[in-house]
DNA sequence: ATTCCGTCAGGCAAATTTCCCGACCTGCAT
DNA sequence: ATGCAGGTCGGGAAATTTGCCTGACGGAAT
């Protein structure tokens, strides 16, 4: 007779992607997920680029990323991948819970958000929701977002202040860095600075994106 | 009797910015420009900023331009320009006449194109016709522009290559540069110098003008 | 055949970015 | 009153990117 495995109760497990710069971090969260035997890492990756090369050629069920990578670039690869394929789920690992980073966690596409610093059991009953497609994040997470909603936010501006918001709106008008100094009386170095911080704070990585953001908020138009 | 200077001819004469970053060829054109007894240059400038900063301070009626500074930084201070003062008179001179460069010019708003190959007698004859408002361009720009007009252009895109304008939608929509070298299977060096490329021949500065621009060219949304 | 143009990429100086840090000021809570 | 948090402003230094040039290669036009 011919050998057939058998497939009780796991039809399919769940595939996954790891995705996360530190590759020892990668090693141990590996080790845990695969205790689930219905889980399979296919593949890692320890930055954005790398994320989304990973997530086309193996089209995980899953992809459980830390987003505090060098520039941010977490977001960015979770927008990559959505844009690419708008069911992927993410579930985004970090070791912050900054009510803004949850956020532009959500907004960028994620599917869930847990910490670090949450049970191992907690991580790996998220990854089993996002898995269903539905959305998930640890309790202190929730908590802290929960905390955050008692205070409404109206856009991403608001994790921005005046000068800022300025600041990128000349940007997005297509202003030089030397011209909104000009304008504002300031040095370049500083509207260097506020570009920098800007982009960290929004999550944003391109000017390009920087624009669309601020038309998406109607600092600019066109 | 009181001496009073006779204003025959000239009730006002016509006052002038010269913007050129070659301090030599400024010198030599103030002194033919100066030889007209109605003209006077008022101000100079050797970039695109201090350009801009003597048009605030001094109004002139004509702004005299090269706009081969570093960095293609003239058409940018044309629109600056012009975005501050509509009505504001600008003739470039320019070492080149490519009908490309003589549709940015007017396309950002100049009034006037002169080679720096023309007879002082051309640049002199076309400064009166722009203080007057009229549009004024040397011979031999008009026949580049005429030959160019018989082969009919769609948009500024027109003088981009296919990668260049594959690469400036990418850009527009967000993609970082190593992003679209990966998608593309270049370096991302050769991305770099498409982006420079891409800029040089639209006359574009800032990342955010390539979005309007691309935005206007319907190559991206939002 | 030769020349032009688009694509591709290396090189290198100059500029910019990234991140860190310190200073100042205002408001606000202790 | 004191301290502390946070927004604003910019210096510093290392890493990266840009600006501009150069050259190679294939294809199209002359």
């Amino acid at each position: 007779m011919t050998t057939v495995t058998t497939t009780t109760a796991k039809i399919r497990g769940i595939s996954i992607l790891l995705v996360d710069d530190h590759p020892v971090v990668r090693q141990g969260y590996r080790r845990v997920l695969e205790h689930q035997d219905d889980f399979h890492v296919v593949a890692e990756a320890d930055n954005a680029a790398s994320a989304y090369r990973a997530f086309k050629s193996h089209q995980p069920d899953v992809v459980v990323m830390d987003i505090s990578m060098p520039g941010a670039s977490g977001l960015e690869a979770i927008r990559n991948i959505r844009a690419r394929d708008a069911d992927a789920r993410i579930l985004v690992f970090s070791m912050h819970s900054e009510a803004a980073q949850v956020k532009a966690a959500f907004g960028s596409g994620a599917s869930g958000f847990v910490t670090k610093g949450s049970e191992p059991a907690e991580l790996i009953a998220a990854i089993r929701s996002v898995a269903r497609g539905e959305h998930a994040m640890s309790d202190d997470v929730a908590r802290v977002l929960a905390m955050e909603s008692l205070v409404p936010t109206r856009s991403a501006l608001d994790q921005l202040g005046e000068r800022e918001i300025e600041i990128l709106r000349q940007l997005a008008a297509g202003s030089t860095k030397e011209q909104i100094a000009a304008n504002l009386n300031l040095s370049t170095k500083t509207v260097q600075n506020y570009h920098y911080l800007i982009k960290a704070k929004t999550g944003m990585r391109t000017d390009a994106q920087l624009v669309r953001l601020a038309v998406e908020c109607g600092l600019a138009n066109l």
